[in-house]
DNA sequence: TGACTTTATCGGTATTTACCGATAAAGCGC
DNA sequence: GCGCTTTATCGGTAAATACCGATAAAGTCA
């Protein structure tokens, strides 16, 4: 990321995993496993496979990716790996970004 | 991107750019930024400066990147970029979020 | 006009990301 | 055990990203 070390260090806040969260699902492909999975339980890594034209081996860094940021699950049932919508993280996703909203609504311009 | 072409042909919804606008705040200068913006009516580029260590340049890329997404707009005040939320944006963005949390409540183990 | 302020953009470099094919690992069913 | 299915991981490559310093552009103000 070539971030400079002190970068954000000005920030009074400690660091969150929101922005890796939101990094996570930014991209067109995970943001459509994220919706693939959401309508369903659980899905394996073929059932992705299916929704792209991606490798499998794409497809199954795309959801390590998912899941290293929190917001999914994993559970192996024989040879399949049973990936799950983390109801929690996306939960707080959806907070920080109410809140966002509602601090913008209370300092912006008209009101 | 190095994205196949193709890879998301199978997806029956046309695209949006709420993965772009995702991917924008996915990184932790440019997710702080859109907070420390969210605090005040506007803001211009040397008041995001001086949240961070790093150079006018780069802070100056970011809030690029952030106006790309579509996530701030900009208004020339003399010399001056005046840098402000847009909340049809974000609010589009919790709005999408939101129907996500939903579509996975409704279709998860337990409901 | 000339010095100053503010921001955007350019050129360059280092790192990260996204993708692929090949292969390994591990459970299943015969 | 053996072949099959399924997934993760490795090695490699191309592209994108993040940063910097330098500089250009454009307005302000004396």
């Amino acid at each position: 990321m070539d971030l400079k070390a002190d970068s954000l260090t000005k920030d009074s806040q400690p660091s969150n995993n929101t922005a890796d969260m939101l990094k996570a699902i930014g991209h067109p492909v995970r943001w459509r496993i994220i919706r693939e999975l959401a309508k369903r339980p659980r899905g394996c890594c073929g059932d992705m496979c299916d929704c792209f034209t991606l490798s499998q081996s794409t497809v199954s860094q795309h959801l390590s990716v998912l899941k290293s940021a929190g917001l999914i699950d994993v559970e192996q049932i024989g040879t399949k790996s049973s990936f799950s919508i983390r109801f929690d993280a996306l939960k707080d996703l959806q907070v920080e970004i109410s809140e966002l909203l509602e601090t913008a609504r209370c300092n912006c311009d008209d009101g």
